[in-house]
DNA sequence: TTGTATGCGTTATCAC
DNA sequence: GTGATAACGCATACAA
C-alpha cells in the first residue's frame, strides 16, 4: 500500500508537504497541493491509523465492552453508541465480555492495548476497585448500567430499586395480591435491585414476598418458560408476574398460553426494557421502558468528552429512570 | 503508560530482551526474564497495539461492515463473527453503512486505513465492480450474504431464489391460490431474488402474481404492518401471505389480529429467517431458517484465512441453502 | 545470552 | 512555501 513517502516521490516534494496537504495544513502552494492530491487519489493512499496513532498519541476510536450482542437489549445498546460515533468520525472497536470475569478483564485490556482514546463499558463480573482503577488509568473510560459512587460521575445508570418499585406497584394497584417474580440467575447487582424495590411497595401495600414466589433462571425466553413452569410445578397461586425483563416475560406468556392460561384472563404480568419484542407480542406487553439507546448515546458522548479533556461540570450525575409503559397483559381486578 | 523503554531502563537491561520476553522469544535467561516479567507487571505495562502493528505489518484485528446492529439478523451475524474472533483472539473494529453508497464505503475505507487484516462486510449498495477491486487490494476481504461471480470463493451468501421457491411451494402445496407478499421496499437483490424464487414456484403450479399482489415497505415490523393495510385497503383477496423477514410477517400478524382476521384460520403467513421472534410470536411463525450466525462465523474464519496466506483450496464455494421450519401460522386447506 | 541499530508511516519542529 | 529530521513504541537482523 503506498506511503506518504511514495507520494512525496511521485510528486517530487517533500514528506512535509505531503503530511501538510493530508491535514489541509496552512503553508502549501495552490499548485502543489493539486497535484499531490491528484497523485494520492491516482496511488489509491490511505493514510495509516496506527502510524498516526502512533505519533500523535490519539486513535479516534472507542471502545465497548458489552456482554452479548445477541441480546437486543445490547444490541439497542451498541446502535446509540454508534449514531454519535459516526457523528464524531470516530471507530468503533468491540469486545464482548459475557458476564464473566476473565473475559470482562480481558476485554477491557485489549481496547487499552489499542489505546482507544475513550471507552464505554458494560461490565457486571468485575469489581469496584478494579473499575476504579480503569477510570483513573483512562480518562475516557465510562460505565454504563452500572453505579460506582467513587467515580459517579463516569456513570450512565438506571435506577433499578425505583424500577422494580414501579412495577410493583402498578401491579398491586391493578388488585393483585398474588405476585410472583421470574428474575435472573446472574447474581448481578440489576436483579437484586429490582427485588428490593419490588420488596419496597409489597411492604408498603402489606403484603410479602416469600422466597418460594421467586424463581431464577437464564434472562432470556427460554428462562422465562423455564421459570413459570417451575411455579407451575409448585402449586404456587399467582395472578401477577414481575419478569426481570421482555425476553422473559415473553418466554412466560408463551409458556401460560400453551398451558391455555389466558394473559391477561388469568394472568396478568409486566415485562422490563421495553424492547421492540413487547409491542408486537400478543397480548402486548406492559412494561417499564428502560431508555437504553438515549443512555448508550450519553455515555459516549461523555467518554468522548473525557477523552478530549472537556468533562463535564463537576458534581454531575446521569442517572436515568424507567417508566411504565402501560398496554395489554395487565387486567385490572 | 508505561514503554518498553521504562521497563528496559528499571530492568537495567536492553530494549531487546524485554521485546524478547514480550513475545516468548527464545534466547532469554531464565532469572532475567522474570525480573523483567516482574517489573511489568509492577509498572503495568500494556503492548502498544498501534505500535506493534506498524512494525510487524498486521493488526490482529479484523474489520466488520454491516447495515443496522438493531436488526435482530445483524446482531445474529455480528455475534457469529465474535465467536470466531474471540478464538483467535482477534479484535473487532465495527462499521455500520446503513445500506447507502456513501456509507458503505467510507465504512469500508475507514476499516483499511486502520490496515485490518481480514474483513467481513455485508454490502447491498456498492456496485460489483467497486467490491471487486477491494477484494483485490485486501488479501482478507470476504462479502456476506452478497454473491459476486468473479469472486466467488470471497463471498458466502443464501440461496434466495431457492428461498422464495420454497415458501412459495409450501404455502401452495398447503392449498392456497390466492397469495400476497410483502416485500422490501430497498431495491437491493435479496427481495429480487425471492420473488424471482416465489414467480417460478407460481408458474410451475400455474398461477399468477400480480404486482398488485405485492406491497414494498421497510423491511421492520412497522413495515410489516403497512403492507398489510395496504393490502387490505386495496380489498386484495388473499389466504396467504409470503413475507420478506419474520419482522415483517410479525407487524403482519399483529395487524390482521387488530383487524380479528384470525391467523391461521383465515389468512397464512411465511417468514423469512428464522429469528428468535419467530419462535415467540403467537401463533408461532412457519418461516425459513437462514443459517446466518453458522455463515457469519464461516466468513470470519474464511477472511482469517485468506489474510493469512492460506486461502482454501480453489474452486470452493460458499453458498448456502434455506430450509423450511414449520409452525403453526400456515393452515392446510 | 544480551545489546545495538534500523525502520515501520506519520506528525511536528525546526530551519531555509 | 518547502524541506530535512527527530520522535512515537516496538520488532528484529546483526553484533558482541
Amino acid at each position: 500500500m503506498a506511503t506518504i513517502k511514495d507520494i512525496a516521490n511521485a510528486a517530487g516534494v517533500s514528506l512535509a508537504t505531503v503530511s501538510r496537504v493530508i491535514n489541509n495544513g496552512p503553508k502549501v502552494g495552490d499548485k502543489t497541493r493539486e497535484r499531490v492530491k491528484k497523485i494520492m487519489v491516482e496511488m489509491g493512499y490511505r493514510p495509516n491509523a496506527n502510524a498516526r496513532a502512533l505519533v500523535t498519541q490519539k486513535s479516534a476510536s472507542l471502545g465497548v465492552v458489552l456482554a452479548e450482542l445477541l441480546d437486543p437489549f445490547f444490541a439497542t445498546l451498541a446502535h446509540g453508541i454508534e449514531t454519535v460515533t459516526r457523528r464524531h468520525n470516530v471507530q468503533i472497536l468491540m469486545s464482548a465480555g459475557s458476564i464473566e470475569k476473565k473475559t470482562e478483564l480481558k476485554a477491557i485490556e485489549t481496547l487499552l492495548e489499542h489505546r482507544v482514546e475513550a471507552m464505554v463499558v458494560h461490565s457486571k463480573a468485575l469489581d469496584d476497585d478494579t473499575l476504579i482503577e480503569f477510570a483513573r488509568q483512562v480518562p475516557g473510560f465510562v460505565l454504563i448500567n452500572r453505579y460506582i459512587p467513587e467515580i459517579s460521575n463516569r456513570c450512565v445508570w438506571l435506577d433499578n430499586v425505583a424500577g422494580g418499585r414501579l412495577m410493583a406497584e402498578h401491579m398491586i394497584r391493578s388488585g393483585h395480591k398474588n405476585i410472583a417474580v421470574i428474575s435472573s440467575r446472574y447474581q448481578i447487582v440489576d436483579p437484586i435491585q429490582r427485588i428490593d424495590g419490588i420488596r419496597q411497595a409489597f411492604e408498603e401495600a402489606g403484603l410479602s414476598l416469600p422466597e418460594s414466589s421467586i424463581e431464577y433462571a437464564t434472562p432470556d425466553q427460554e428462562g422465562g418458560e423455564k421459570a413459570i413452569q417451575n411455579l407451575l410445578a409448585k402449586s404456587i397461586p399467582f395472578t401477577g408476574v414481575l419478569a426481570y425483563n421482555d425476553a422473559m416475560a415473553s418466554g412466560a406468556m408463551s409458556m401460560l398460553q400453551d398451558h391455555h392460561i389466558d394473559i391477561p384472563g388469568k394472568v396478568s404480568i409486566i415485562g422490563y426494557d421495553d424492547v421492540l419484542l413487547a409491542k408486537y407480542c400478543r397480548p402486548k406487553l406492559t412494561t417499564l421502558r428502560y431508555p437504553v439507546e438515549m443512555m448508550a448515546a450519553k455515555a459516549a458522548e461523555l467518554a468522548l468528552q473525557y477523552a478530549s479533556g472537556q468533562p463535564p461540570e463537576d458534581g454531575v450525575t446521569f442517572k436515568y429512570t424507567p417508566t411504565i409503559v402501560k398496554r395489554e397483559s395487565v387486567l385490572t381486578i
